[in-house]
DNA sequence: TTTGCTTTTGTTTTT
DNA sequence: CAAAAGCAAA
């Protein structure tokens, strides 16, 4: 037996040991699936597999990266080189480009982004006239999106009635015909979107049985990580490819799965044991992440949902501290709040910034943390939101370089023909697209046929468009005998890019030319780090093929210690010491768009659970009583989450401030200036540690006040004004169910509760810590 | 055609 | 509150 079998426990072992066959691993949060997934791999190389046999499909590139890591330091790194490993986007575009003639795509084909898609379904809907009110461009894309997803061409559309009806209803007749255009607008322009990726692997599997014969051979063991989180057209993938040999290793955690909004289904997951013969099912339910406090409550959390797989995590870790649950009055002291806190531990406990993440339900709510630790000199990383890739500098220059490999690409050359300024307005533009339409061919062939074709346009013009053809080529030229460096370079200056951004003298446009520097830095390793490889020659066209698929999370700066801020969506997988998860409010987590069916909700409330067993040691709930959403100040309440974790796991941490809420009109920018002078940090005085300034505590921990254990109203006050105030008989006027009389009293301190009998709406037991009641009588 | 101003619109979540 | 889109003037 190999000495790496033994650092598993029993549980993990078997599916390890277990080589051939379908099987399906169940494995609970922090159970050490990928671990798992690692070691099997490396076993499966060791009883002579071939690496260029084994194909695994993971969520993120980043994690196949330290897969193939810690693979080869079992096996080698000259072993491990030939495993197949990374998302499914990213292994089947490649295989699409091996095999892109028999599709009649060009193998150098651009993959589309979300942006580029909605900018071309946005113009078609213009071309056709249609009413951008009622066809708009995202909402069409989303619905052309999960017709992909589920393997609905256009011809497939057209056949089906019901479809066309589901979207004649809809008051969208003509979806159908966007969706024709859009297709044929991309295979003209040699682009895929996202999803074509997946469905034209499909098609390439189904229509050509000698191509699936050679990827069935070739991908003897399929592992899929992840799988609750696959949606149907990779489902189909997956068992075209496992269809023959039937070593196939699915690993997932329904109470997981979070992405049913891009057409995962979870169904995928639920039904493994019926798709294939003699399922083996192994279970990881030992969770090795977390205090047993945070497994617990997160068990009690999935409890609530109705859909699920049977499966217990449970841990034999400490119980560790409870949760710690924070109200603050804005979203500004929120942020606040998390900030002192990370300072405050890393004071404490001598903890770096690295063991700390903010989890957020929206990319906006990252605004308010940065402000925050921004104040506190606590340097932060955001993942996620606008990629380094999306932003409108960086992608300028990819547009440029998208050109030189791919000419046709339409979105990249209406992106860039015009920028910097060079004289070619809208109005050309349309008349290039019109005769393109007409002429079925690209944009880019128009152009280059100015001459032949009347396109009433006048000579300087002409002269204008064939200085851009020009252009263009002559970049060509060189990228066909230099590294992608040397031609990126090149375009940056010679379009007049990185001029055009000089003339910007501000803090932002001098950031904006940085990033051009970093992109040209990245460009510069990659070459390099190409060059080393036998067969590339870091050429531009090896760049382009990552950069469509490349995120923020697979960049690597391990180096640098800074505190992870990110959506919860972006965090599946990872985990740290101490997370907070921030904007823990109604309307926002749950999502006021999620909230209209169970389903919707169930996702949310498992998108919960991610964030919460993300924490190691310590997790903390945060939420605001009002924040800013479309710049204005909004009242909020508590998340209906919090309440659904059982009271003993939690912890209610008050700031004093909280009471002024009920002093009439305060402004929010005066309360901030009390709350700063109030919180703010002592400059540390050599050799003594670090002490909070406060009105009447002086010690550290004091800040963060017990409210749980509230029986005795002694120091800090009460929890809520109305805690000693309120008796039976009061008449009160609450803020969504109106006027009301107490009934009854229960409880104390934070979960002191009372029964009100509301004139609409019946009786209702509110806590009073969360119900905004006002005395009228 | 370009520039600068005003108006509108939009927030889930991502490959 | 932004970004994007629409509109008018140069």
């Amino acid at each position: 037996m190999h000495q790496y079998i033994d650092q598993l426990n029993e549980a993990q072992r078997e599916p390890v040991l277990q080589k051939d066959g379908p099987m399906i691993i169940i494995a609970g949060a922090g159970s050490g699936k990928t671990r798992v997934l690692t070691i099997r791999i490396a076993y499966l190389m060791h009883q002579g597999i071939d690496a260029f046999n084994i194909l695994s499909l993971t969520f993120t590139n980043k994690a196949a990266r330290e897969m193939k890591n810690r693979i080869s330091q079992i096996v080698g790194s000259g072993e491990a080189k030939n495993l197949w490993m990374g998302t499914f986007h990213s292994v089947f575009a490649r295989i699409l480009r091996a095999e892109s003639d028999h599709l009649g795509y060009p193998s150098n084909f651009t993959i589309y982004d979300s942006q580029d898609s909605a900018r071309l379904i946005s113009s078609i809907i213009k071309e056709m006239q249609l009413d951008r009110d009622i066809y708009k461009p995202k909402q069409v894309l989303s619905r052309i999106s999960s017709y992909k997803n589920s393997l609905i061409t256009v011809k497939a559309y057209f056949n089906n009635p019901e479809l066309i009806e589901a979207d004649a209803m809809a008051k969208k007749p003509r979806l159908g015909e966007i969706y024709q255009q859009y297709v044929e607008r991309c295979f003209k322009a040699g682009a895929m979107d996202f999803d074509d990726l997946l469905l034209k692997t499909n098609e390439l599997l189904t229509r050509f049985p000698e191509i699936l014969a050679k990827y069935q051979n070739r991908f003897r063991y399929i592992l899929v990580d992840e799988y609750q989180d696959t949606n149907h057209s990779q489902y189909l993938i997956v068992r075209a490819l496992s269809d023959r040999f039937q070593n196939i290793c699915v690993v997932g955690d329904d109470a997981q799965s979070i992405y049913a909004f891009r057409g995962a289904n979870i169904n995928n997951i639920l039904n493994f044991q019926k798709d294939y013969e003699g399922v083996k099912t192994f279970r990881l339910e030992q969770n090795y992440r977390s205090t047993r406090n945070i497994v617990e409550a997160a068990n009690t959390i999935i409890d609530k949902n109705k859909t699920k797989l049977d499966k217990v995590v449970w841990t034999a870790n400490d119980f560790g501290p409870k949760i710690k649950v924070h109200r603050s009055l804005t979203d500004a002291e929120e942020g606040r709040f998390v900030a002192s806190t990370i300072f405050e531990q890393k004071m404490q406990n001598q903890l770096h910034n690295g063991a700390f993440a903010i989890l957020y339900r929206t990319n906006a709510q990252s605004r308010a943390m940065e402000d925050a630790l921004r104040k506190r000199d606590i340097p932060y990383r955001i993942y996620g939101g606008l990629s380094f890739y999306q932003r409108k500098e960086i992608k300028d220059v990819l547009c440029y370089l998208r050109l030189v490999i791919n000419p046709k690409d339409e979105e990249a050359l209406i992106r860039v023909i015009n920028y910097p300024a060079r004289g070619i307005g809208d109005t050309t533009i349309e008349k290039l697209t019109i005769a393109a339409n007409h002429y079925k061919r690209s944009i880019w062939e128009v152009m280059q046929n100015v001459d032949k074709i009347d396109l009433k346009l006048n000579s300087g013009t002409k002269q204008k468009l064939a200085d851009f053809v020009t252009m263009i080529q002559s970049f060509q030229v060189i990228n066909e005998n230099q590294d992608a460096f040397y031609i990126t370079d090149h375009v940056a200056k010679k379009t007049g890019l990185v001029q055009e951004l000089k003339k910007d003298a501000t803090p932002e446009g001098m950031a904006k030319i940085q990033n051009i520097e970093e992109l040209l830095n990245g460009i510069k390793d990659f070459t390099e780090g190409q060059k080393e490889i036998d067969g590339a020659r870091g050429a531009l066209s090896e760049f382009m093929e990552d950069v469509a698929l490349a995120t923020d999370l697979d960049k690597d700066t391990s180096d640098e210690d800074r505190v992870a801020l990110m959506t919860i969506h972006l965090a599946k997988g990872l985990e740290f010491p101490h997370v907070f998860v921030v904007g823990m409010e109604e309307d926002l987590f749950p999502s006021a768009m999620s909230m209209s069916t169970r389903s919707e909700l169930e996702e949310e409330r498992r998108l919960f659970y991610v964030a919460l067993t993300r924490a190691e040691h310590q997790a903390y709930l945060t939420y605001a009583q009002s924040r800013y959403r479309w710049g204005k100040l909004t009242d909020s309440e508590p998340s209906r989450f919090i309440e659904e974790i059982e009271g003993q796991y939690l912890e209610y941490l008050t700031p004093a401030e909280s009471n002024y809420r009920y002093k009439p009109q305060i402004d929010s920018d005066i309360f901030g200036d009390v709350d700063k002078s109030k919180l703010r940090l002592a400059k540390p005085v050599a050799g003594t540690p670090p002490k909070y300034i406060t009105n009447n505590e002086p010690k550290p921990e004091a800040v963060i006040r017990k409210l749980k254990p509230m029986g005795n109203t002694s120091s800090s006050g009460s929890t809520n004004l109305f805690d000693n105030q309120l008796v039976v008989g009061n008449v009160v006027m609450h803020e969504r169910f109106g006027k009301g009389q107490i009934l009854n009293l229960e409880g104390v301190g934070a979960d002191k509760k009372a029964e009100i009998k509301f004139e609409v709406g019946g009786i209702k037991k509110l806590l009073l810590r969360f119900a905004k009641l006002e005395v009228i009588g």
